[in-house]
DNA sequence: GCCCCGACTGACCATTCGGTCAGTGCCATC
DNA sequence: GATGGCACTGACCGAATGGTCAGTCGGGGC
């Protein structure tokens, strides 16, 4: 009976989650294992044997729990993501000035990943793999209610007055999670450069990087006149004004 | 794939590439196969059987031509990396203002990334994986390289007195990357936010991310006092007297 | 006492994996 | 025509994979 197992099974389990709705001892140790060897190795590189092993129980204890191993990576994705849920938005109500903000949500998203470092990892893998697949549409959302929490935090910076008006706060949105996606993921090899060296601190890099964000790039047009950088973009506007 | 403990093979075939100088009609069709579904499917869950049957060829016909999955895989991501080799340094030599470079070369990194996904997909897998192995190195490399050049730009921006002086150049050149990095592994989901409708183009997410990272999110300071601040930087300084 | 049920296991299955090997056909050289 | 090197192949290997199954164990209800 080779292919024919596939046949959904007339049990009456829920198609993700496991059965026992106060989580077995062995359980848990399973769920722990699968995300650690997940995260780490990837789907196919992480084998039911070596979760099994990990969690000291039997390969076949996992298939009592679950009936696949895509059942078992997908409960993995979703605890992690139910673990993630609402941070963001709970800073929304803060009263603090929205440049604060900014820095401090970054620098949130920033311990967060490196204190967790699996979450990030799963969904990450999630969204970068290609072809519409049920553990996408989980990761989807995940970063689908981060974005709409961040965009809020710009609008409600853009309704005070704090952040330019005719602002892109989707783009900004954009710019900002990649500022702690791409710093996350590339850390490794970020933090053995040495022009990086006085921002290899998460807490550092989200300050000079949010800094940077709010001020752009340019030099300030109104008091650079006497300085040693006298000449300024506005000075050229016909080939500025191109873009 | 737990410890290798593969003892190197006694013949004198160069580690790597294969062993004929110029490619075989074959050999060239195996490279490209490998590269596409080592890319898509990343290196566990592609199997040398399925690299061969889509190059057309024998699975021994590979081992023929590399002694292992890790030197073919290597192989791949060599290919890959030289044919990405100084794209960003061609543009430092430009002699258009550093802010137009600045989109230029986003437009030109994310361009690359959308023609040819494979290559990203392969580095970022190997950036993201951890633990010291040898693809990661390559991929170390190459993130590297891109890295100087582009902060020569920021740091070339700012001897021209373009950028803000005290400008974090290595930040910079992250927050950069990262635009464009982030930009095309979350593709997928972005464009199906309504949000970001505007900017699913690659070139005009380039030229709105780059404004804003030019100007930076806060209101300018200069005349934001009276209204909601209707005013933006770009507005010359000469016709800002008449408001 | 008994029984049932769910957590759990060791042995096992078919399949596929990375990798090997003896051998075939081709072509340039002698 | 014989030779040798080379691209290439089909059949095969041991190991590991995802998955199954008959059965053990212990505790709670009767």
């Amino acid at each position: 009976m080779p292919a024919a197992a596939k046949k959904a099974k007339p049990k009456g389990v829920p198609p993700v989650a496991g059965h026992c709705a106060t989580l077995c001892p062995g359980h848990a140790q399973v769920l722990e294992s699968a995300k650690a060897l997940f995260s780490r190795h990837g789907y196919d590189a992480a084998s039911m044997s070596q979760i099994a092993a990990h969690a000291g129980v039997s390969k076949a204890n996992i298939y009592h729990h679950y009936e696949s191993k895509q059942a078992l990576y997908l409960a993995v994705l979703r605890m992690a993501c139910d673990e993630h849920a609402g941070r963001v938005e709970a800073m929304l109500d803060d009263p603090m000035p929205s440049s604060r903000k900014l820095c401090r949500l970054l620098a949130a998203d920033l311990h967060e990943m490196f204190e967790r470092p699996e979450f990030p990892r799963l969904v990450m893998r999630e969204i970068t793999q290609q072809g519409a697949r049920t553990g996408k549409v989980l990761a989807d959302e995940v970063l689908r209610r981060d974005f709409i929490a961040t965009q809020a935090l710009f609008e409600q910076g853009q309704a005070r007055g704090e952040f330019s008006a005719d602002l892109d706060s989707a783009i900004a949105t954009t710019l900002l999670k990649a500022a702690a996606v791409f710093f996350f993921q590339s850390y490794e090899v970020l933090r053995h450069r040495p022009e990086m060296s006085h921002a290899v601190k998460p807490d550092r890099y989200a300050e000079l990087a949010s800094d940077l964000l709010l001020k752009g790039l340019l030099t300030p047009p109104a008091k650079a006149a006497g300085a040693a950088a006298p000449a300024r973009r506005t000075a050229a506007p016909a080939q500025a004004a191109r873009t």
